[in-house]
DNA sequence: TCAGATACATAATATTCTTATGTATATTTG
DNA sequence: CAAATATACATAAGAATATTATGTATCTGA
């Protein structure tokens, strides 16, 4: 079962930044395949998603950037800036208490997993 | 803290259902105060969303409507028509699975509350 | 009386997604 | 070895849905 792109919407910077931090450097094709491989295929980020959110977040300074040539084809690698290290940290607080707040509210109970 | 608007994207719809569920019966105004007072003032619905959202539930099919008036003053009360009581359990589902996955992704432990 | 709350609604705009398209190289498989 | 698939970037048109602003009107409490 994949989710509906509605849920996704509001913590696909979120997820992306996440990889960043536990991954260093990375690059946008391998971010949506480690995001596919880790959610068991529920998480599908499209390119067309992707893309422009790490452009975005290159934008706000959140990101930084090195191209390099792997053979003859071009790969961009994001890394996380001292900004973007905070923010990560603000952001899954949020989240976090977020869904505590959702879980109340739609009374769903905590599984035990 | 209020919360903000990206993550409520997407759960508007779960948000609006489920109090209809809880509550039987509901106008407009009123489910944005009782998500306010449910939530801590941390979700704020504005009536630019929450209108055109129950306008959108409406022609899925999945609330009825009632108008009636109070002394002048008009209240359009929504109502969950079967469809919606059956939605409603689906999308909490989907929630809460989507909550335990974005746990893991984002190394959120559960909190002893 | 008059500010603030109640109660609906819509329009312009912004954001951000999906879907489609484009370009190109690398690898796997029949 | 040819063709399909995977890798890898990017952008544009369109859809969905939120914000912000505006409009209308009634009710209530200080």
């Amino acid at each position: 079962m994949i989710y509906s792109s509605e849920l996704i919407k509001g913590t696909l910077k979120t997820i992306v930044l996440k990889q960043l931090e536990n991954n260093k450097r990375m690059y946008g094709y391998e971010i949506t395949q480690r995001v596919k491989e880790l959610s068991l295929e529920r998480i599908l980020i499209t390119e067309g998603a992707l893309y422009p959110t790490l452009h975005s977040l290159e934008a706000e300074g959140l990101v930084t950037t090195e191209t390099e040539y792997i053979g003859k084809r071009v790969r961009k690698y994001y890394s996380l800036s001292p900004e973007g290290k905070t923010k990560i940290g603000e952001k899954i607080s949020e989240l976090a208490d977020f869904m505590n707040t959702m879980k109340f509210l739609l009374d769903i109970n905590p599984q035990t997993v």
